[in-house]
RNA sequence: CGGGAAGUAGCUCAGCCUGGUAGAGUACUGCGUUCGGGACGCAGGGGCCGGAGGUUCGAAUCCUCUCUUCCCGACCA
């Protein structure tokens, strides 16, 4: 009987197994305040490695890294109507500067300590960066200005979940100035590019990269695009947006720039972001019924040794020669770094190690006992394929001389395995060839637990006929995802209006 | 922000209805026996029962307020 390392499966619940798999891979746990979260160092590992391999491709694409501040004055939201208004309802915001004693003696804000005007804890910084663009952009010279922050942004959420939507979230933002609408448009198709090339091959996470319809734009953009992910419970996870401003926030910001011919222009802009909802993205993309599965490139540890120690004086020589092999393990290459090797030296015993790696999501797990020292081997365990067909722990005692020049192409293995196995999910969840609207309400009615996705054809629509048609969506609990940029050509009716389609575009139900 | 549920040992929870010295499992510490699919025995340590106020001789238990979490909605670049 198979017996797999957490209580919550997916099949049975998958939102209690996603918050199982967080806890007991110590990704991250509660805060005590209101949708904030602690990461622990193996979540907050994996975000480094993200981190790391994201802002390598930001820089080679010509971008520089800054740093702007937390507080925005309140002001600075007032110049654009229609960006305030997406955001005005979630914003933290600061009023005073100091506390003071109160009359039972507990600390209380000091009434006397109000600020002239309040500061907004950023939930984007559009605005602020803005108006620096406005103060480095004079000539055609200056442009474009191409940057990119790491920050912590704030969005009072009115429903969280970890790593998913949290009020406070760490993020990358990327803004640019341009001074062509057509450069700006190529900026933020290149970024959509990144995107979901990075998904695609560090997270091994397939998505769909497309432009979102006009009523899922960023607040003031003229086009949003985004990469959509699926999750194992069908439903799509936002993984990453690029936006093109046009020039709403130059006009509003005043990023204004004399031409060859002496002319004032405004600049055309652009903002992009990923967050650490991407490590959401991965955990329901590649956990399983025993935790979390890191993808080797993001994995903070790639192979973990867990010594088989017993309290006997032969410890000694195992702890050695696990030694020995951390370090030629660490002198191994792939993907063009070394590989990192964990040697866990806890005092845990081993089985509990064994298991904790296994929901962590370790790529490679080995162990090393007397006798695989003995015999110069090791017992190695695959976290993708933990279990052979009869259900048992696949353990495989490999000669470790053979092993070894053999693990960066595992670990390449690896990561080529999850992405397969997470694209074959996407790809046949995809439905095509529905027609006709009575058709969608049916499909989702009889594949009530994990229907996935819709591609159907539509007349792009705007204004109040897509409010009416997002009705429609809304009662089936869907939305549009995106217009994938790869889509075929149409060759039908619009499935909401009959006419002839426009465009296809993704629907489905949404995280 | 509306509806529901919950907060008691590190963790999972019982106790609450019907007020009277704080419980279990697991984890932890020590000793012994074990050891390649989450071992077993014995002995220990660990709690202002989420917070504040109230009722009472007495509150984990009853009442009020508040904070936090989860589920369902609404909201959500």
């Amino acid at each position: 009987m198979k017996k797999n390392a957490l209580s919550i499966t997916r099949e049975d619940d998958f939102a209690g197994w996603y918050q199982q798999v967080i806890s007991e891979a110590d990704l991250a746990e509660e805060s005590g305040v209101r949708g904030c979260m602690i990461m622990r160092p193996w979540g907050y590992g994996i975000w480094e490695r993200v981190q790391y391999l994201m802002d390598q491709r930001i820089k080679a694409t010509g971008h520089e890294n800054c740093y702007f501040p937390l507080f925005i004055p309140l002001s600075y939201f007032a110049k654009e109507a229609e960006h305030v208004d997406g955001f005005a309802k979630e914003m933290a915001v600061v009023t005073h500067h100091r506390l003071t004693k109160g009359e039972d003696g507990g600390l209380i804000v000091d009434p006397e300590a109000k600020l002239e005007e309040p500061l907004v804890v950023r939930p984007t910084s559009e605005t602020v960066i803005g108006t620096a663009f406005a103060r480095w952009v004079q000539s055609w010279r200056d442009l474009p200005v191409m940057i990119n922050q790491w920050a912590n942004v704030v969005r009072w959420e009115m429903r969280t979940r970890m790593f998913l939507r949290t009020s406070e979230f760490l993020w990358q933002e990327g803004h640019t100035a341009h001074a062509s609408k057509a450069e700006a448009m190529e900026e933020t198709l290149n970024i959509l590019e990144m995107y979901r090339e990075f998904s695609e091959n560090v997270l091994a996470m397939p998505v769909v990269a497309g432009e979102k319809p006009e009523n899922e734009r960023f607040p003031g953009a003229d086009a949003t695009y985004s990469i959509e992910a699926m999750m194992q419970d069908g439903k799509a996870l936002q993984a990453g947006t690029s936006h093109f401003l046009g020039q709403t926030f130059s006009k509003a910001q005043n990023i204004r720039f004399q031409d060859k011919e002496g002319e004032f222009q405004f600049a055309y802009t652009t903002s992009w972001g990923t967050s650490t909802r991407m490590i959401g993205g991965v955990i329901m993309t590649h956990g399983d019924d025993d935790g979390m599965r890191v993808p080797p490139l993001i994995a903070p540890y790639q192979v973990v040794i867990v010594p088989m120690l017993r309290d006997k004086p032969e410890d000694e020589e195992v702890l050695d020669y696990c030694k020995a092999l951390a370090k030629e393990i660490a002198g191994l290459r792939a993907f063009d770094e070394a590989v990192r090797v964990k040697l866990d030296i806890s005092g845990a015993k081993t089985q509990t190690k064994r298991w904790s790696w296994v929901k962590k999501g370790a790529p490679v797990i080995l162990e090393i006992g007397p006798r695989d020292m003995a015999e110069g081997k090791v017992a190695m365990i695959r976290r993708d394929a933990l279990y052979q067909d009869s259900g048992k722990l696949d353990t495989k005692f490999l000669a470790k001389d053979e092993f070894l020049p053999e693990i960066p192409a595992l670990l390449e293995e690896i990561q080529a395995a999850l992405h397969g196995e997470a694209k074959e999910r996407l790809d046949s969840n995809i439905t095509r060839g529905i027609e006709h609207w009575s058709d969608v309400e049916r499909f989702y009615k009889e594949n009530k637990k994990y229907p996935g996705w819709l591609e159907v054809q539509w007349c792009k629509a705007s204004g109040d006929e897509l409010e009416a048609i997002e009705e429609r969506l809304k009662k089936l609990k869907l939305t549009f995802r995106n217009v994938p940029v790869d889509a075929d050509a149409v060759d039908g009716n619009c499935i909401f209006s009959g006419k002839p389609a426009d465009e296809r575009i993704i629907i489905g139900k949404a995280y």
